[in-house]
DNA sequence: AACTATTTATAAAG
DNA sequence: TCTTTATAAATAGTT
């Protein structure tokens, strides 16, 4: 259909081909829309030059997605199984590694340990004791150093209230040299404020955790 | 392009629509190959009459698969993402819950418990405490069961020893009745079986296990 | 499904 | 790339 007829086969100048590209690619498309509207049909026409451009058209009744939904209920081989399939065996991988956790889990907690025969509960009984052990072993760390920051706040407790005590001497020795009034309301004031909320010592040298 | 011009609209005629349908089915299918051939060009092309029969094309160069990755290259709009973003999720979770229950596991092997505040060790060694314990437990019925299956093999050798003592005996009284030269046979076969052979006795009773 | 008059698509040229 | 145009190809209506 043209002045003259070819062959089918690949055109070999790029130019030509190109502007054949151009005008059947239109062709295609145009009688993909007249399809569907003449005969109620849908379709999904997806092209890509050799140059890798890409060109679509889609019946406007659907979406690709739709069609693509439709292509697997029609029984085509799964397209994005693939896909999909890869997800789903890390899936199953993952939730396996999980089943077999919980069983350990369950195991070190002394539950469903009905099935396991003696060398299991042997190895079980190991492995608890171990842990026991080490965890005793922490424990018995921090302990040590609840005793130790005890200590330092002991100390840091003498220091403060000798520092207080300093203070309070200082205090009362300027204020002898004050007049009377000033000095009334600031030993009223003193009275009434709880020992605690004078000084408020910052300590960074106490380790948390506990 | 016929014997008159149409109109493109829907063709209201079923049995003509079928026709049409088919006749430009083919058209664009044929048109679809000769732009994969001329043009050097890939294409997908799904039709889905209104019957909801489907019919598609593929330049052979490629496949469905491969054209729609490469449509999401191009940048359209991604059509499955929402599926896999399903199973992206699922494996973000399990995964997770995978991460926890390994801490958990290691916390009770006593391992990478630096970390952890006296709370955290006190529960932990309770949690040990009580597996150690059922599994303790456990252990004493395993071996309460081996006792018993021991005496149960015990007694069941007694019971084969007197009875293969007895038959033996009952061999030779018999052996006696007869000719010589059978009974030598008979004497020096027997002379030559280990007696663990000469009796395999079942016992169903016993509880495996062990 | 085959035929064929006619429309439509398009190859080559401008 | 657009238009033109001669011709090939597609197909609507018919058999």
């Amino acid at each position: 259909m043209g002045r003259g007829k070819i062959e089918i086969k690949r055109i070999e100048n790029l130019s030509n081909r190109q502007v054949t590209y151009s005008k059947r690619r239109n062709g295609i498309i145009k009688k993909a829309k007249e399809i569907t509207v003449l005969c109620d049909a849908r379709v999904s026409l997806i092209i890509f030059a050799s140059s890798g451009k890409m060109h679509e058209y889609c019946s406007p009744s659907t979406s690709l997605t739709n069609m693509l939904d439709e292509y697997h209920k029609a029984g085509k081989p799964r397209l994005w199984d693939a896909k999909h399939e890869n997800l789903n065996n890390e899936i199953e991988r993952v939730k396996k590694e999980n089943d077999n956790m919980q069983i350990e889990l369950r195991h070190l907690r002394g539950e469903d340990i009905t099935s396991l025969n003696h060398r299991d509960l042997m190895a079980l009984e190991e492995t608890l004791e171990t842990g026991l052990a080490s965890v005793r072993n922490k424990q018995m760390e921090v302990l040590k150093m609840m005793r130790r920051n005890e200590k330092i706040l002991e100390e840091e407790n003498r220091r403060l209230s000798f520092a207080l005590q300093q203070q309070e001497i200082a205090i009362e020795n300027s204020a002898r040299e004050m007049e009377n009034g000033y000095q009334q309301r600031m030993r009223e004031y003193n009275a009434h404020m709880p020992f605690a909320f004078r000084v408020q010592p910052i300590q960074p040298n106490l380790q948390d955790r506990i």
